[in-house]
DNA sequence: TCTGGGGTCCTAGGACCC
DNA sequence: TCTGGGGTCCTAGGACCC
């Protein structure tokens, strides 16, 4: 039998704010910054929640909802990931197939575990797995003093589901053979891949369940949402996937060297958008510089560097070009700044409400030794040096703070 | 729904090679 | 010189997730 686990950490980030300030405890709690500011909701406890405040609502309209005793905090980078991994920590002692999904989510195997524990008359396990999985929640609550909620069944799919079903703080087992059941009174919505696009184009078709998507669509609706119907079926009648392929390196508890991430990327919003070309420049500059360092500290260099462009009508242009690996600013501003003018030439004139910059196709950097040959590179060796010691705002290049692009690596 | 920031994955067309 | 098909890489855009 499969059985497959997916925990989910409550509120998360708003667990672990608790943790380091006991007074928070039982206060409405928004993460995301501070209240009527700019930006969205990151996390929000269930007081809030009470109110219609969700995550990744404006803070703007977060703000209007939350009661008057809320407790806005802007988030802390970097203090919640020790927490994420105790947790980790935690789960690897029930079964040895744990994978992260995100922060605060992971899928864990517990397929063939039941056989240690299993008394007379439960037939399938469910009863088992179920009471192993209670016991792991509260480990977890003792000695991480994190809430979390658990799903479990015999696809990811349905485990991810079944956990949204149980919290807070519970377990929700779907047995075999009850997948159908559990699934079909569903809004479309609950299944993973369905977004908001997806969502509103079944409704028009008057589609709300995933009943109506599988049984009443009509062949126009069946063609247009094959794939996700054929998902779906497959997922009521026990078939789903209970695989686990390799898991996301972004948050594997290690990243060592030479580990291959998909992408790595920065970008800004500009709330008063730039419609000055300089500054958009200057922000170019900066996000550059950034995306490198980055790269450079996993031993990574990119053969893809992407530049994308957001004007005030929230028309978005990306353009990316592809050539030798590389990680040093002064090489990739050279290749931005040619993206640069095939972007404006496309959506010239509306001033610039986000920039972004990402690198990908990333290749290992060989364990190169770094060697400081030129003048320039003694400077970039030295910069890292300390960001490596302080983080990276330890240090800005001049021309960032003179705003002066064309003489930022003289 | 008036919209952050970090990601992943999918699709589709075109270039190029064999 | 023309024709074909398959494989792979690159590019652009979009949906989705946390």
């Amino acid at each position: 039998m499969r059985w497959v686990c997916c925990l989910d950490l409550d509120t998360f980030f708003v667990s672990v704010e608790r943790l380091l300030d006991p007074s928070l405890e039982g206060q409405p709690v928004i993460v995301g910054g501070r209240r009527g500011g700019p930006g969205v909701v990151t996390a929000c406890s269930y007081e809030v929640r009470a109110h219609g405040v969700r995550s990744g609502m404006s803070m703007r309209e977060a703000s209007q909802l939350a009661p008057v005793e809320t407790v806005f905090l802007s988030g802390r980078h970097g203090i919640y990931a020790p927490y994420a991994q105790k947790v980790r920590a935690v789960l690897e002692r029930y079964t040895p197939v744990v994978q992260a999904a995100s922060i605060d989510e992971f899928y864990l195997d517990f397929t063939g575990t039941e056989r240690l524990y299993r008394r007379p008359g439960d037939h399938d396990g469910a009863a088992t797995i179920e009471r192993t999985i209670r016991h792991m929640r509260e480990t977890i609550f003792d000695e991480v003093g994190l809430p979390a909620s658990a799903g479990v069944g015999g696809s990811r799919i349905v485990a991810k589901i079944a956990s949204g079903r149980a919290k807070p703080a519970g377990v929700h087992l779907v047995r075999h053979g009850a997948e159908g059941a559990f699934l079909r009174p569903l809004p479309v919505r609950k299944f993973p891949g369905i977004g908001p696009r997806a969502e509103a184009q079944m409704q028009a078709e008057g589609l709300f369940t995933l009943h109506e998507l599988v049984a009443e669509s009509t062949p126009l609706a069946r063609e247009r949402f094959a794939r996700t119907i054929a998902v779906v079926e497959r997922e009521m009648h026990g078939q789903g996937s209970a695989r686990f392929g390799r898991e996301r390196p972004a948050f594997r508890e290690h990243d060592p060297v030479g580990q291959r991430v998909g992408s790595i990327s920065n970008e800004r919003t500009f709330f008063a958008a730039l419609d000055d070309e300089q500054r958009v420049l200057d922000q170019l500059l900066g996000l550059t510089e950034r995306v490198c360092w980055r790269a450079r500290k996993r031993g990574l260099r990119a053969r893809t560097v992407s530049l994308k462009l957001r004007t005030t009508d929230f028309h978005t242009v990306q353009r990316s070009s592809t050539g030798p690996a590389t990680a040093e600013e002064k090489e990739m501003l050279a290749r931005v700044q040619s993206l640069y003018r095939k972007v404006r030439a496309r959506a010239a004139g509306l001033p610039v409400r986000l920039v972004g910059i990402a690198l990908s196709n990333l290749v290992d950097d060989g364990g190169q030794l770094f060697l400081p040959f030129t003048q320039t590179k003694r400077v970039a060796a030295a910069v890292d040096a300390i960001r490596g010691k302080c983080g990276y705002d330890a240090v800005r290049l001049g021309a960032v703070a003179k705003k002066d692009v064309t003489r930022a690596f003289e």
